[in-house]
DNA sequence: CCAAAAGTGTTACTGCTACACCCATGC
DNA sequence: GCATGGGTGTAGCAGTAACACTTTTGG
């Protein structure tokens, strides 16, 4: 039991295969979204994460950064290792551990990016604030789960997601570099799936130090217009 | 570009090994140990933390408990995934992707399970409260930095431990079935490398409602016994 | 002027810190 | 009694929630 350990070479293991799968998540007309594919193959039909092979010679971050490019022609932004999901049985095509991460997105940087691809589409998340999967809301208006364990994997990006709009200035993530409180608002109740107090909210952003006051004011506004701020 | 996308087999690819990386820590006299192994392979004479290779038919968290039977003779506790390391050249012997877990037993869990291995051993960690990755003492008393990029998955253990301190019942993991405030208060001062007031984290800990008194008391102490506590 | 949304003042509650103090035990 | 560590009372400060209120715009 203690005796000396053996060295055993890499190539006494069988390998699984190892992939990325993506969670874009961005807020558009006030609700949460996220970045799904229709599949072609086992599951064909079923919408699941964007998602691909780790090659041999690219880091998981590069894998992200290609997946990012290829589906979304996304150069930068706020990405996230999530966690990494290993079940021998969590996909049909065999051994596949997959590596989860999340990435923000403004709404507006999405536009003309994803919308060519024809099985590539954003849709509406419908999550529950309680233990329950989250479901898509299809372009037709259908309510779907995603396949494999991607919806598991989408409630844990939500998860994390909504814990760090408490301590971190990840809700500006997904607004354009000049936004109102009321753009930020809106983020926050988008991912919380709940109403928050107006004054409490502004108040506590502008404590937090995170964002300047621009002195410019927004544009056509139907009433009083209000100031926009930036960044840090 | 927004052509029908090919559905390519599994066997397309290279696979990388996966591993699980295993941080097991403790707490023994008042000072944050970990688990760590000193390798005979490409880094003969390095330390680094225990690990192992993912079979092709275990999850990951069964991977993490047949280290966790293997290495230290443990059954339960407190396990949980932690990060996965992925660059190209993090393993000299080819490409490896390490999924990280840490794990948290009680020290008079330890004893007797370990001992008996010869090239493991509980060290203590040196960790800065600041951005220096953490060395560990040797038995002889050296100083001494992690094989691979162990000390950057020791330093990222660390972090998240300090983390949930604050918020989690996470210091009982570290502790026996009754134990007393001062003791709680030791485990979390050698974690978070600092001292605490005594009746700030008395109050804390006890409004947390994450322990309840026994009405039992310790024996053997020198002076006024303390009571004896107990989770949930 | 009115409607609607932006933005502010006031109060109260809660969690935490700091400091002083009392309590129970072995010697 | 005394030393030592266990345990408590009190005051103050910071962050936040609730509510009422004022301000600024387009029509």
């Amino acid at each position: 039991m203690a005796a000396k350990r053996t060295v055993r070479p890499l190539t006494d293991f069988d390998r699984p295969s190892v992939t990325v799968d993506l969670v874009l998540l961005t807020v558009r007309d006030g609700a949460l979204c996220v970045l799904v594919i229709r599949r072609e193959d086992q599951v064909a039909g079923e919408w699941a994460l964007p998602g691909g092979f780790v090659h041999i010679d690219e880091s998981l971050d590069e894998t992200v950064a290609r997946l990012l490019r290829d589906k979304a022609h996304l150069p930068g932004g706020f990405v996230e290792q999530l966690y990494t999901f290993g079940k021998p049985d969590r996909d049909p095509r065999g051994r596949v551990i997959s590596v989860a991460y999340y990435a923000l997105v403004p709404a507006d940087r999405l536009e003309g990016g994803i919308v060519e691809a024809g099985d590539l589409a954003l849709t509406k998340v419908e999550a529950s604030l309680s233990g329950a999967l989250p479901a898509v809301i299809l372009p037709d208006g259908r309510l779907e789960r995603l396949a494999f364990d991607h919806g598991e994997i989408l409630k844990m990006a939500i998860g994390r997601l909504r814990g760090k709009l408490d301590y971190s200035a990840v809700g500006l993530e997904l607004l354009p570099e000049l936004f109102t409180l009321r753009q930020l608002q809106d983020v926050h109740e988008a991912i919380l799936g709940a109403r928050l107090a107006k004054p409490a909210f502004r108040r506590k952003m502008l404590d937090r130090g995170f964002l300047k006051p621009t002195g410019l004011l927004e544009k056509g506004a139907a009433f009083r217009p209000a100031e926009l701020y930036r960044r840090v």
